[in-house]
DNA sequence: AATAATCTGTTGTTTTTCCAACAGGAGGTG
DNA sequence: CACCTCCTGTTGGAAAAACAACAGATTATT
């Protein structure tokens, strides 16, 4: 690897949290870690393959991109240069890919093979300990994401899902008042519902007293029975 | 820790994958796990707590409870003997547990603290390595399993929900034809909607040709265009 | 075999959501 | 200031889902 290319992408990487350039260096040459490059629109990775490496945006844009039966295809995430990709189909070992990933862009992608990872390598590289924690970390991270999220999706109406959304906001601040990280379009693409029809019944919560807003900025009202 | 009493839980568990019941007990002592007894009702974690630890349930069964700010609890999930919880908030360092956790029967638990897990310890213990890339291959397996549900509730229309679902199920199978495991109330609750909707919506596909269904087994039909 | 319990599909009514369209307000720019 | 764009709230009609209730099948139980 010798001079890292990438250095300045690589340290903002979680998955290397906590060590320096230099460090980082030494832990992708013990990883076999190869950088590869790809064209605009051609496939990294296709749906139906098996994949044993986690893929790390360096350079460019990635799509991850899920097809169904009737050959729809849906955007299920943009990545930007930092972000990982795989990771999940790679630690759990899934035996064939339910989504394909392409370049958006001329892109460079550093590959890593999972069995890589989680062999820790008795020589120098006192980092990969680190690694293998940042990388439970990252997985467990998204599983609370990914948790809060369908514990939302899973009320059916509208106006449950925005109470379970502005609650989770609440208790996360720890306060009744607080921010949510969305306008009102974003919110709604969030809960899967129709812009309108929640901005209506954010109107309704706030006729009934249950809620004030200001643009993206709220207040839970309802006393708590306990 | 000397016999192991839930020796026969402890090796279906999926965090002791692939290790026998005398390397799970050294293990356990490596891990400076602790047992403890709970009565029925009382609480093993409760919201707001700051946790490092995991938990495996040995005896009797718990619940993870979410109230939201109405006071409203929704039970999240109910686990038996052999299953795992906090797992993912330990793992990803979150400062207050969003969910609390109580005894539904009276119940022992095994409680392995977090940084123990992942911190290597050097002497005997060789299966600390197979513990963390289990840990890991749950977390991730998780991961793709909410993945898979989210993009499901993504959907709006019950219509679409069935589509996303289906598909993902003979992608998964291989092929077109498959079975759920689910039947019919657990196929409108994992989707979220109502059952007697959802089974009109089937019907209605059916008319269509797009799938053929006798209870649990699928077909789908409609020819893919690539 | 008879009975009970569960599961599934169907239908009509009520409620909710979606959709499209518009208007007022905020913020940015020439 | 005038103009533009983006964001937010509102409304009315169309569509979809929820709800309740029931009947025929299937499965389990006695």
């Amino acid at each position: 690897m010798g001079q890292l290319p990438f250095q300045d992408i690589l340290q903002r990487v979680p998955l290397f949290a906590g060590m320096a350039g230099q460090e980082i260096s030494e832990l992708l040459g013990c990883l076999s870690a190869r950088e590869k490059q790809y064209h605009k629109n051609e496939a990294i990775f296709l749906a139906g393959e098996r994949v044993t490496t986690v893929g790390i945006v360096l350079e460019g844009a990635v799509q991850v991109v899920k097809e169904d039966f009737l050959g729809n295809r849906t955007i299920l995430a943009k990545l930007a240069a930092g972000e990982l990709f795989a990771e999940a189909f790679s630690c759990a070992g899934v035996e064939r890919l339910p989504v394909s990933v392409f370049a958006v862009t001329p892109c460079t992608v550093l590959m890593i093979d999972y069995r890589r990872i989680i062999t820790t390598c008795t020589s120098a590289c006192s980092f990969h300990g680190r690694l293998i924690e940042n990388m439970l970390g990252i997985l467990a991270g998204k599983n609370v994401l990914l948790s809060q999220k369908i514990e939302v999706l899973s009320r059916r109406a509208t106006r449950d899902k925005l109470i379970a959304f502005l609650s989770a906001q609440a208790q996360q601040a720890g306060r009744r008042t607080f921010t949510i990280p969305f306008n009102r379009q974003e919110l709604a693409d969030y809960l899967c519902v129709d812009r309108s029809a929640m901005s209506s019944e954010l109107g309704r919560l706030r006729d009934e007293g249950i809620l004030e807003f200001d643009r993206s900025s709220f207040r839970l009202l309802a006393e708590n029975p306990q």
